[in-house]
DNA sequence: CCGTATCCATATCGATACTG
DNA sequence: CAGTATCGATATGGATACGG
């Protein structure tokens, strides 16, 4: 890191925005499944264990709104709804990979961090 | 984005370890602060527009258990504390970087996500 | 099947007051 | 100066029930 990132008219706006969007707490896993395959609602509830049908759907409301995801209708009975990832959405794995470096860096043992 | 990225032994925990240090509100701001100059806790707060004094102590808490943030207390009267970044402290830049261009990307105009 | 609506428990945050 | 303690407002999340 380096002060020279300030890159931005305000200080991390730009990162702000990301993390809004990717730093949900689901929205990696989502993404994840997704990335696998196109997927269906219940599908989805099933594979990311212990979200709950709420957070589910405002998560997926948030990623379709972000363009990081798309829904589609089957106009059938009953309708069948599919998330698909966009290009977007892959996109988004250069951040997270980022994440995951950091995340996997050699460190200290020290005590956890609670939040 | 892979599919193959899941790397870990549980999906993500260490993208989640990571977002859990890193992706505080306020986390980058501070970070910033001190990436320009060693500060103490009043400065911080002056400088860190918006942050409560008990929110600034929780982050800066979790940033020293975190060994981002190193804290110095000399034993002056009024004693003075002295928070400076560490080298893993500097090396968090990289995943932010990643977070901001992503966040930076030229995208389709589209409703804001207000999450 | 694919959600939304509602209720409630909990977490988080800001403001204020107070202490070594 | 550098915090901690406490309180109340708000946000967030799970469980459950219900609707198109």
């Amino acid at each position: 890191m380096d002060a020279s990132d300030k890159v931005d008219g305000f200080c991390g706006e730009t990162v702000r925005r990301a993390l809004d969007v990717l730093g949900g707490k689901w929205t990696m896993l989502i993404l994840w499944e997704l990335l696998e395959q196109e997927r269906r609602y219940a599908a989805l509830q099933r594979r990311v264990a212990g979200i709950s049908q709420k957070v589910l759907s405002a998560e997926l409301r948030s990623l379709v709104a972000a363009g990081l995801v798309e829904r589609e209708v089957a106009a059938t009975t009953p309708p069948q709804v599919t998330y698909r990832i966009t290009a977007e959405g892959r996109g988004a794995g250069e951040a997270y990979a980022a994440l995951h470096r950091w995340g996997a860096r050699p460190q200290a043992s020290r005590p956890p961090v609670d939040r």
